[in-house]
DNA sequence: TATCTGACGATAG
DNA sequence: CCTATCGCCAGAT
């Protein structure tokens, strides 16, 4: 039998997830930047939701806002995965 | 189809 | 540095 492939249908999601995944360790990428390499620029609002809904399996802490914003709401464990992958993170935002 | 919500982005004060 | 407001898009009800 053919193996399943209901990971493909649902195209932003699919799109969002594989950006985030193809990112490396301390790699750091803004939400509008993972909307833009997934082909939907301008949906940065819409990855937030699927990194808040798909958690797992997804660094979303490599993920932060334009402004080096930390996740709101998870500032403290944000920050705590940042600096595990040798990033350099100064209070609730991450150093350039 | 209409309306609301949100782990956003940019600008203004 | 902070909050407020508007524009943007996709998903949920």
């Amino acid at each position: 039998m053919k193996p399943v492939v209901a990971d493909d249908f649902t195209t932003f999601e699919t799109a969002v997830r594989k950006v985030i995944l193809s990112l490396g360790p301390g790699d750091l990428i803004s939400y509008g930047e993972v909307a833009a390499e997934a082909g939907y620029p301008g949906a940065a609002r819409a990855v937030g939701r699927v990194l808040r809904d798909s958690d797992g399996g997804l660094p979303w802490w490599r993920v932060v806002t334009s402004n080096g914003r930390l996740v709101p709401g998870n500032e403290a464990e944000h920050s705590r995965r940042l600096q595990l992958e040798d990033v350099i993170v100064d209070g609730n935002r991450v150093r350039k």
